[in-house]
DNA sequence: ACCTGAACACCGTTCAAGT
DNA sequence: ACCTGAACACCGTTCAAGT
């Protein structure tokens, strides 16, 4: 659709855009060429395979998220949510980020500044690598879960149990209580 | 290879154990026919399509978690290390059990159990249900982060920082630290 | 009831050929 | 240098046909 001259930064973008606008299925390389109006075979040129594409991706997702903590400097609670906020915006990319090992040091920036987040709240720099570690991983599998969801109804628990109670807390809720937590614990732990 | 007379079971058990030896790519709903010793179009008089396999894998492996937690009542941190084992005996199969929904009765099961390690641990029931989705979620994060590193020796942090200092915590002993971390946490705050 | 096999519309990737 | 298009070996799924 779009009509300009291919580059690994173009068709990075357009993958990402159709993964968070048809799924992950609808990605093929064939209609990724289609979609920027080219040959489907064109994108070989620039991208050696889809894996080196996907490399790509998770890149593109980890850029947005430096941009986000590039802002002004965050706390640790900060810079978690902005990483969960950037998960949440490519929630069909998920199997993807989730899944490929962060490869180049591109990727990795963002990492590195969300690791000062610990440090700068007191955690050494070794316990500053596992604690951060345990706070990625925990944003991942809630991430995750949130998208995995698409019958927002049903209740893993007996409702009978509930009668006239409380309710369990929505995931934004959820996911601050366990951010608290996990890293509180972690600061006297470590 | 194997010649007997197809069965839903049948197909999804040789389903997980070639995603277990080869990995998620390597299983075709054709190669699943070849390997049964049958026609590659026979499974589907078993099982609708791909997705619905896919339900079976995760039914499959999450009855083996019900095995492990039916042995014997167990507290809340014996219930999460037996999931993350369960998850970690199958790590080409997380992308499909990390995405989707539990959607059969079936699934839920030992969810159930786990649940009731947490009410026995002193939450109240909906105390339980989100202090159980938290950990559950930050088990997955945790298991799919230790399977995406193929290469073991990458280090996130400049390894100047460490000289002669302690050593970030391992996976286990991370999953662990950070596991106390939250269900403590969460004790005292909901 | 259960399995076979041809057929259809797709894939990812390679590679010679065009400009 | 950059794109095209044919070709190859695969897919998932459907469906008529066999037993």
């Amino acid at each position: 659709v779009e009509r300009r001259r291919l580059t690994r930064e173009l068709i990075v973008a357009a993958a990402l855009a159709m993964i968070d606008e048809d799924g992950l299925d609808a990605l093929s390389m064939r209609k990724l060429g289609t979609h920027l109006g080219v040959d489907p075979m064109a994108v070989y040129y620039h991208v050696p395979n889809k894996a080196a594409l996907f490399d790509g991706v998770v890149e593109a997702v980890l850029r947005e998220l430096d941009d986000e903590l590039a802002l002004s400097p965050v706390d640790v609670v900060a810079a978690m949510t902005a990483y969960r906020d950037v998960l949440r915006r490519h929630p069909h990319a998920l199997p993807v980020v989730s899944t490929r090992p962060i490869r180049t040091p591109e990727a990795l920036v963002p990492f590195e500044r969300i690791l000062a987040s610990f440090v700068e709240a007191g955690f050494s720099p070794p316990a500053a690598v596992t604690a951060m570690t345990c706070a990625v991983e925990y944003t991942m599998g809630h991430v995750i879960a949130e998208a995995a969801e698409p019958y927002g109804g049903e209740t893993p628990y007996d409702p009978e149990l509930f009668a006239g109670g409380p309710e369990p807390l929505d995931a934004s809720a959820r996911y601050t209580v366990g951010l608290l937590s996990l890293v509180d614990g972690l600061r006297v732990r470590l």
